[in-house]
Parts: structure tokens; sequence; C-alpha cells
DNA sequence: ACCTGAACACCGTTCAAGT
DNA sequence: ACCTGAACACCGTTCAAGT
């Protein structure tokens, strides 16, 4: 007899090859990008294309796939900014968080900033939770007198992707110094 | 009798695919970025591939070819900002214009990041020229005490190519309140 | 229900053969 | 001196055939 649920549980060898081709993937990106071809990806997976293509019928979801458990690490930490920190110092750290995760892989800055506004991608419920976070987080600095009344959210999650692409194509410490310097302006004078 | 000058003027036809490449080049790399597939270019401009290939070995070569008029014009704006502008105001629309020049095409921050400390890149020189003016025009307005001491000539040249990825991933607004922001916030307390 | 891999389209790049 | 286009490699994507 049949559990009823509607949600199966999948066959043991599809699980195997879904974590298979997410580790794999992760690799790939993690060395050449997101743009990192699919056909290595399966290869290194130890799986034929189709397989992949089956599992992930866009690159997207494979990315999704890949971000998941970042994206719960990132949120926490979101959590924790809103509960145990001040309102300025739980904004600074919040850009810099998601700077550092949209830098993870070559590529990726561009993949959240088009899935921000396609609600088609399978990137756009993590990308409007990013967004609800960075909403609270700076109605909170606000609120607090930290941050300037003219300075939009918008700001902050351009500021996020734009260090990010900096961390990527010229350094790390020339995205720290972007952003301290952005933030710094967006402080109340 | 040969003309004895080691610059050869090039054959007619020669002269006449270079110039239907670059004006082909310009159209797709302004429609499809800096990526686009170099057979199209090649078919649009009416040659074969290997024609392509044999005027322009890489892509970086076609890419400095399309840009070698704008960068005329950039450089052009630059004399004059150095010239004619108050050192504040020139720093402000130096940065402004070469971000708007490095959103040109989708990808064309990237290439120019890239060729900024590649010197077997085709575009090294042209980049060398845009930080040696950026190098002038923010040293004119540091003795102006427009510019605080602690912001470098990276800083700017960071600040416009995140500038121009922004414009081009995020829109035009945003990339400009990213530079106000930042501009802002590089200045003399 | 899931996997395989051939098939097709498309593009990067080279090079022997032409003019 | 320059042009052509076939040739090869590689990758995205689909799908008929298998288990």
């Amino acid at each position: 007899m049949a559990t009823g649920t509607g949600q199966r549980r999948p066959r043991a060898d599809a699980r195997r090859n879904v974590a298979r081709l997410v580790a794999a993937a992760d690799e790939a990106f993690g060395r050449s990008g997101t743009d990192a071809p699919l056909e290595q990806v399966a290869r290194a997976a130890g799986v034929a294309i189709g397989t992949l293509y089956g599992h992930f019928p866009h690159r997207r979801a494979l990315i999704a796939a890949v971000l998941r458990e970042r994206h719960d690490a990132l949120f926490a930490v979101g959590e924790e900014l809103l509960a145990d920190r001040p309102p300025a110092e739980a904004l600074a750290a919040w850009v810099r968080a998601v700077a550092g995760h949209a830098a993870t892989y070559r590529g990726l800055a561009e993949v959240i900033a088009a899935s921000l506004g396609d609600e088609a991608s399978e990137l756009h419920a993590d990308c409007a939770r990013l967004a609800s976070f960075t909403h609270r987080i700076a109605a909170r600095a606000r609120r607090a007198g930290a941050l300037r009344r003219g300075a939009t959210d918008d700001d902050l999650v351009a500021l996020m992707n734009a260090a990010a692409w900096v961390r990527v194509h010229h350094s790390p410490h020339q995205a720290d110094r972007l952003i301290d310097a952005t933030l710094a302006s967006l402080r109340p004078t």
C-alpha cells in the first residue's frame, strides 16, 4: 500500500546522483565560475549528461541547489545580526557577509542581480529573502539613526553586488574599501 | 621600386574587411556583450571566419580595435577636464565618464579589469593610459584639497569599474548613486 | 522512475588550398 | 598578401531506448 503522501521519497540512486552532481558543480563553479561546462560537471559526478538535465533543467536550478546550504548559513547570520548586534554594526556586517557570499563563484553576482527581478528564476525565492533581510536590517539601522534618510534598500543591494564583483575582478581588499567608503557616506552627517 | 618604409599600406580589400569586421563587432558587442559569437561577427561582416582570425588573433584584439575611437574620445575628455575644469568637478566628471565608457558593452568592465594587470593584452596600453589619466586627475584633486589623503588611485579605478558593472546589471540610476555616495566619502571631512 | 548516450546545433580555432 | 571554408574539438540541449 502506498504512503499516500504527494511527496514521494526519491529513489536511492537518484538521491545519490543529485548529491554527486551538486558536489561536482560546487567544485566546478569554484574553479571556473558559474559558466563552467555542465558536461564536465556530469563527467566529474560520474553520470551521463542527460541525468544532470533530468534533475536540473536549467543551469540556474543547479546553481540554486549548490547554494542551498550556503544560503541557509547566510540567513542564519542575518537572524543573528538582527537579534544580537547593534543596528549600525549589524548593517555593516550584513553588507560584508552578502558581498562575500556573492563572490563565492565568479559570475554569481550577475546571477543574483538577474534573479532579483526574475520570478521564473529558481533563485528568486532566495533573492527575495535576501532582499527582505536587507530591508529589515536597514530599517532597524534607520530607526537607530545609523543610516541616512536618502539611503535606500536598493543602494545597499547594489553595493553588496558591486563589492562582490570587485572582490572577484579586482581584489578582496578593494572590495572592502568600496564597502567602507560607501557605508561611511550612507551614515547621517 | 618599393616605398622602403617598414609600414606598408594594407591591400584595399583587407582594409575594407577590417572596417566591416570592426563595425559588425561593435554591433554584436552592443547587442550580446563582449562574448558575442565571432562567427556571427564574421557572417555579419560578410567575410569568412578565417579572415577575422587573420586580422584579430584574439577576441581582445577585436575588442581593442572596436574601442579605438571610443578611447580617443574618452582621453580627449580627460585632457579637457584637466585643462578646463576645477579639480573636484574634473574628478567627479572623469569617474562618471569612465564608468559610462566601461558600460558600453556587457562584459567590458571585466575585460578592462583583467587588462589593467595583463601586459599581454591588446588593451593594456589603453588601460595604462586610463590609469595615468586617473592618477593625474586624482593628484590634482588631492593638491586642491578635494580628495582625502587615504583615497588611492586604485579606489577610484575600482569604483569606476564597479559602477560600470552596476550600470549594466542593476541600472544606470543605481550606478550614479554608487558613484555619488562613494565620491562623497572620498572627499575630506 | 530514472538513467544512458547518441544526435543535432552552435561556436572557437587552425590551416591547407586558393587568388 | 590576403581570403576561403573545411576540419576538429568542445559544449548546450533534447530524446528515444533502455533498466
